[in-house]
RNA sequence: GGAGGGGUACCAAAGCGGUCAAAUGGGGCGGGCUGUAAACCCGUUGACUUCGGUCUUCGAAGGUUCGAAUCCUUCCCCCUCCA
């Protein structure tokens, strides 16, 4: 074993914050371990805002290490407040559940399943939170913890100073999760716990836990929250959030996010987001921005949805973009013939595409002029569609902006 | 419990009887410039429309009025000070 995860988890700026670095480093240096992530389940799928998190858990196997995956079946019942601002809505057990089972999906793809000694580890909380006692809860765990203590942690305290109300069961949330991490301690001798860091006060709760519960010692481990040079939270795109998941966003929208990072983003997700080497990056830091946009998106369209994907998005983006011709991977929708035999109104027809759903929105955006088809600006809001735009192949392009288009089709 | 202040569109914040679908700023969207970037500039930002208008919005419910975001009543929520 050599020191390397943790030199090379700072070189990526993965690094934000540790409970006790060095001694740390020196326990990952000595052994392999295991460490541990908790994700929320309350979406169907994760979205890019969970990358940063599962490139850690990449880390961990490329150096030997094992990463167990917590699918928080438990805490997702209860809704962690950090960094919210209300409540959320409560999901019923059945959409957790399946939630649980479509995220997993992604870790599979993400990370190396087949050798033993490395492979992750999932657990479901609600396995151990779901059948607790409450009483002996309180009395093992609870006393632990100080009201006066908690009511200091930014997730609570920002809730209470901003007049919102925090319910007694959220409040409950930072115990639940620091137990997470003792009974995963105890029975899967896990010694880290991951996070973003907004997760930084329930991580530490979990290890001073661990020490006032059994007396040995783990450590917490964060990464900075990744906003944009801009200034914006990562993760949204023109079509909404951006999710790992190909039935929630197409691999050519997932290739479109990269490719139009920042310039001043680019090197850095480079690191963060590639499996390129920091000697190769700082090779190529200096290229022309643009390839290295495509670069990025390729790869990490490629890690995500294949090399295949990767490769059909890219020949799009260049047909699209600048051929302005046509790409095989722009989405599509197919229309019945009927729909348009006898005319349809150019509104209509962009309500049909799902580029927009309000019509009065549409007429806005022609007048500004933007809505083309077939590359053709779009002047007359009363414009009728006919079998006739359709070319040859039986389609005609929308477009919605420079960067939103659909393939109308014939069915 | 007492005394004040406040709840307005995605957010912040004006308006305090008609000219208010509601100033202004931010954000969003579209256009221009460019490199599918940033910055900057312009337009736009409730829904539907035969482009004449029509309908629904200013915490909730009632009321006054020809007419209410604006006045009155009750209720709900928040903030500050006092106890």
């Amino acid at each position: 074993m050599d020191k390397s995860f943790l030199t090379e988890f700072k070189q990526r700026e993965y690094y934000n914050q540790c409970t006790d670095f060095d001694a740390l480093n020196e326990f990952m240096s000595a052994k392999p371990i295991r460490a541990y992530i908790g994700f929320d389940c309350t979406a169907k799928s994760l979205h890019v805002g969970s990358l940063l998190q599962i490139m850690c858990l990449r880390m961990l196997q490329k150096h030997g290490h094992q990463p167990i995956v917590l699918l928080g079946g438990g805490t997702t019942r209860i809704g962690d407040p950090s960094g919210k601002e209300e409540t959320r809505k409560m999901l019923s057990d059945k959409e957790i559940e399946s939630n649980i089972k479509n995220i997993k999906k992604v870790f599979n793809i993400f990370l190396k399943t087949s050798n033993t000694k490395i492979k992750p580890i999932f657990v479901n909380n609600y396995k151990w939170l779901g059948k607790l006692n409450y009483i002996k809860f309180l009395r093992e765990i609870g006393k632990h913890f100080t009201i006066n203590k908690m009511l200091s942690f930014d997730s609570v305290k920002l809730r209470l100073d901003r007049e919102q109300s925090l319910s007694y069961m959220e409040f409950n949330y930072m115990i639940l999760q620091a137990y997470d991490f003792l009974e995963l301690n105890k029975n899967k001798n896990c010694i880290m716990q991951i996070g973003g860091s907004d997760q930084w006060g329930n991580i530490v709760n979990g290890v001073e836990l661990i020490k006032r519960y059994s007396g040995k010692q783990s450590f917490g481990l964060t990464t900075p929250l990744i906003t944009l040079a801009s200034g914006a939270k990562m993760g949204k795109t023109e079509s909404g959030a951006v999710w790992l998941d190909k039935s929630l966003l197409s691999s050519y929208d997932y290739w479109q996010f990269w490719r139009n990072t920042d310039d001043r983003d680019v090197i850095r997700f480079l690191k963060m987001f590639t499996d390129l080497s920091l000697k190769k990056i700082d090779e190529i830091k200096n290229n022309n921005i643009n390839e290295l946009k495509i670069l990025l998106a390729n790869e990490a369209t490629t890690m995500l949805h294949g090399k295949l994907s990767a490769q059909k998005a890219e020949q799009t983006a260049k047909s699209t973009f600048e051929s302005g011709s046509i790409g095989e991977d722009l989405p599509s929708i197919k229309v019945n013939k009927k729909e348009i035999e006898s005319g349809i109104n150019i509104i209509d027809l962009v309500v049909l595409s799902n580029l927009l759903t309000s019509k009065s929105e549409v007429r806005r955006i022609i007048k500004n002029r933007g809505i083309k088809i077939n590359n053709e600006t779009i002047e007359d809001h009363t414009l009728q569609i006919f079998l006739k735009d359709f070319k040859n192949k039986n389609f005609v392009k929308l477009s919605l902006g420079k960067k939103k288009h659909v393939i109308i089709k014939l069915n």
